[in-house]
RNA sequence: GGCCCGUUCGUCUAUCGGCUAGGACGCCAGGUUUUCAUCCUGGUAAGAGGGGUUCGAUUCCCCUACGGGCUACCA
């Protein structure tokens, strides 16, 4: 019988939630509603130092933004509860007296300067210090010291950690599903802290002991957690548990300039958003929500960083991934995010399934002029617009010369236009405007006047959209004139008359 | 320094021993739009280097270089 597929997303609430973390999430919602599994969330808040107020919450926010449904989490009860390991410290406790008992932990009572010294002066001597086989019987720990010594110390509540015991020259031969079988030798590994002198497990001991307990059959995690995937191996042997996780390692998203993987700061300074939704904390910092980007975009583009289709289809749809969702298509080397194609997965979804929200963000932003029964209109607007946007941030400047005069006028082609005969053209456009009885068919009867008085074309259609847009920018020139109607086209035509007349350049 | 992982156009990637190395973003050119954008067509550009294995290597192995990660009582 195979497991039931059962993944995690286990982040900590030490910050804002990243586009590296997203990612993670991600993959692992992915591998678990494409095989009918459980998508969880453990929040691993066992350090207490780094804890920040308010990051569960953006975490959790943030998943939703993006659509990615949790099965079982802090918020969403299931039956391996509880989620944050805060909660779980006495199911910590008893396993490690279990790990203690078996003598494969022990107790180690040496000051943090102690073994700073001990690692400077190895460092001086060229060599690596190691808390292992190698020097643990120098050291101050339950190991080298009596029975009574040791209970007397534990007892009399003498700061102490709990260190797993390394075994001594062993080939430890894990595998990761993406890189495969990965052997590392235990004289390169040292006596990880398990239980930190606060009583909190550390990561590598609550991990393994969650990732048991809930019985997560797949383990799908940054590359930055392989280095201790030797580790989690042998605490899994040291508890006799056979049927371990299947691990995979997520190659890790790269700075898209610079050196170094992707970190929190990143976004800030560079100009392009690293959170899916703002954070707020000492500031405010944006997220792809608040520069107008859809969730589909943020869902589609990091889909693709660090996984293929297996085929050249690119746009997709978080449904649409969840179809074609295959660990195989994992790549091994850590990708570079480019903010440029970001911009344009996020036209095409615009172009795909943004109506709505073009529509919301046009009376969001023009809520004075936009009236209740303006729905027509504003569809069409809608439409008019929708490819010129890269992002729903660009709705205001792409519309608003549909709701609003021109204050000023493109400086360039003011000038070159105030050379030509433009009187006697907009005042022609004015008077022809005005015999029109359907601007639909305005085109032909502005074709005709052209010809009648033998205008330049181009000179014409410059000048009547300048005084209409205030620049030579926009969509289909005689859509605007309809969508604008006679009165305001008029009035806007007398205005650029009278900018001519006052306005010296 | 030590340990581990990786390396195809500038970037994201396809290729699972037969390659004229494919696609996408970007960039460039042309067309449509008498504007700009969109859209369409075309172009640009790559398997780190050196050794093997093989009839044949981008693909398999080794070395070097480079990149990345880890090396905390952080996760």
């Amino acid at each position: 019988m195979t497991k039931k597929v059962r993944v995690r997303f286990a982040p900590s609430p030490t910050g804002p939630l990243h586009i590296g973390g997203l990612r993670t999430a991600l993959f692992n919602y992915l591998f678990a509603k494409r095989n009918g599994g459980d998508f969880v969330v453990r929040i691993e808040d066992t350090d207490r130092n780094r804890y920040i107020e308010g990051s569960e919450k953006h975490i959790m926010d943030s998943l939703k933004w993006c659509g990615l449904t949790i099965d079982e989490g802090p918020e969403n009860k299931g039956s391996y509860g509880p989620y944050r390991q805060s909660e779980r410290k006495k199911l910590y406790e008893t396993k490690i007296q279990e790990l203690l008992k078996k003598g494969r932990a022990y107790y180690a009572f040496d000051k943090k300067e102690d073994l700073d010294f001990h690692r400077k002066d190895h460092e001086k001597k060229g060599k690596t210090f190691m808390y292992n086989a190698h020097n643990r019987k120098k050291l101050n720990n339950s190991l080298s010291l009596s029975v009574e010594e040791t209970n007397k110390l534990v007892n009399s509540g003498a700061e102490h950690v709990i260190r797993f015991k390394t075994p001594a020259k062993q080939e430890v031969i894990c595998k990761d599903e993406l890189r495969g079988v990965v052997r590392v030798s235990t004289e390169t590994i040292d006596d990880k802290i398990l239980f930190k002198s606060d009583g909190m497990p550390t990561y590598h001991f609550a991990n393994v002991i969650d990732d048991y307990e809930m019985e997560i059959s797949h383990v799908i995690r940054g590359e930055e957690w392989l280095p201790s995937l030797p580790l989690h191996w042998l605490l899994y042997e040291a508890f006799g548990w056979d049927n371990k996780p299947k691990f995979v390692h997520l190659p890790l998203i790269l700075k898209p300039v610079g050196k170094g993987k992707l970190s929190k700061r990143d976004g800030d300074k560079s100009g392009f958003p690293v959170f899916a939704i703002q954070w707020e904390n000492e500031g405010v910092i944006k997220g792809y929500k608040e520069h107008g980007y859809l969730p589909e975009t943020v869902i589609n583009f990091l889909s693709l960083l660090g996984w293929n289709p297996g085929s050249e289809k690119e746009i997709f749809t978080l449904k649409e991934l969840v179809e074609v969702f295959s660990l195989e298509n994992l790549n091994k080397s850590g990708a570079r995010f480019d903010p440029e194609k970001n911009e344009w997965f996020n036209h095409s979804h615009i172009q795909k399934t943004g109506g709505r929200q073009i529509t919301s963000r046009l009376k969001n932003d023009f809520f004075d002029f936009v009236s209740k029964d303006d729905d027509k209109r504003l569809h069409k607007i809608t439409e008019l617009i929708r490819p010129r946007l890269n992002t729903l941030n660009d709705v205001f400047k792409a519309s608003r010369f549909f709701f609003e005069n021109p204050e000023n006028y493109s400086e360039k082609q003011f000038k070159k236009l105030k050379k030509s005969n433009y009187k006697e053209i907009l005042e022609g456009i004015i008077i022809q405007i005005d015999s029109t009885k359907d601007l639909n068919s305005f085109k032909s009867s502005l074709e005709e006047l052209v010809l009648k008085n033998e205008w330049n074309f181009g000179k014409v259609m410059g000048l009547l959209r300048l005084s209409l847009v205030g620049e030579l920018s926009g969509p289909d020139l005689f859509d605007i004139v309809a969508l604008l109607g006679k009165d305001v086209c008029t009035f806007r035509i007398k205005l650029l008359l009278k900018a001519f007349d006052t306005i010296d350049v």
